[in-house]
DNA sequence: CTACAAGCTCAAGTGAGCTTGAAGTCAAGG
DNA sequence: CCTTGACTTCAAGCTCACTTGAGCTTGTAG
């Protein structure tokens, strides 16, 4: 087994598009070296970040934010477990949170929409007099949002 | 309290931004009757419906999906308890099942992150080989997603 | 009557996350 | 030698869900 992957490689291992690493990399979130040719080389080691980044997606943080928590590995060493687990450690809580938001709409479904209560003045699930705390895409004011007083 | 209300009182009272409602009803999620001056003038009745498209996005259905839920809607009368509840039936297996994928994230950060196994052709979390089967935005190589064989 | 706020339409811009296309390079096989 | 295929860069395009701006009309308060 080759020492280093090219990005066909990489891709395949992945599951993500060749393209998506080109730009990943534009976002510094993986790098790679390259070889004589100019092509790009992977070491193994980028399987794990990719696996982190799509993780970490899949958990709703931005490809910002995600660069922002891969540039607090250290720079010249190989991560440890610890400094994979420490990045996450936050994540749990951001986990919870979407949960019991899905579980309020979900308890919604039946108590509200089913019960015939759905209003956006009168609902337990709605936040009346709310303005916009974009806290992501569309319209966040169900509960779940900080409701400013 | 007037009959009719303004595209700024629809605004206020559903947390939606003007623009965002005038956008709506371009997608024909949402109608409205004009005032001799060519203002859009609302029902109360389209609270509900606002409420409704908000809930619908925050489960994750996007504004295609829910315009096309929306049109099951009995045309010309006012839509019951029972209409509302039939559109959101279905939503419970969704939420479900993002519930039980962000259990298996939050499992994962520990059992996976923690332990040092996050890898994308070992790891219970990943699922190796999958072509992409993009049900959303991002990557979508975690378990939850189908896994073509 | 005059401000000025609020509404209108239509076109273009935004940002996230990529993909696609054009034009060119490089190594291996026939 | 020539083709094929994997790779390169860079720019442009795409989807989603809106927002913003230009330019114009309407409604309301003083």
């Amino acid at each position: 087994m080759a020492e280093l992957l090219t990005i066909s490689e990489v891709a395949k291992r992945s599951g993500v598009a060749a393209s998506a690493l080109r730009f990943y990399e534009d976002r510094d979130l993986i790098s790679s070296e390259r070889a004589g040719s100019g092509h790009r080389r992977y070491p193994r080691s980028v399987l794990r970040r990719i696996a982190f980044i799509v993780f970490a997606q899949r958990v709703g943080l931005t490809l910002t934010e995600i660069a922002g928590e891969l540039s607090k590995l250290p720079p010249h060493r190989a991560p440890t477990r610890s400094d994979w687990s420490r990045l996450s450690s936050g994540w749990t809580s951001r986990i919870d949170e979407r949960i019991a938001e899905l579980e309020r709409l979900r308890a919604g479904l039946t108590e509200c929409i089913g019960c015939g209560c759905l209003s956006l003045d009168r609902c337990k699930l709605a936040n009346p007099d709310d303005r916009a705390s974009r806290a992501g895409p569309g319209p966040r004011y169900w509960v779940g949002d900080p409701r400013p007083a």
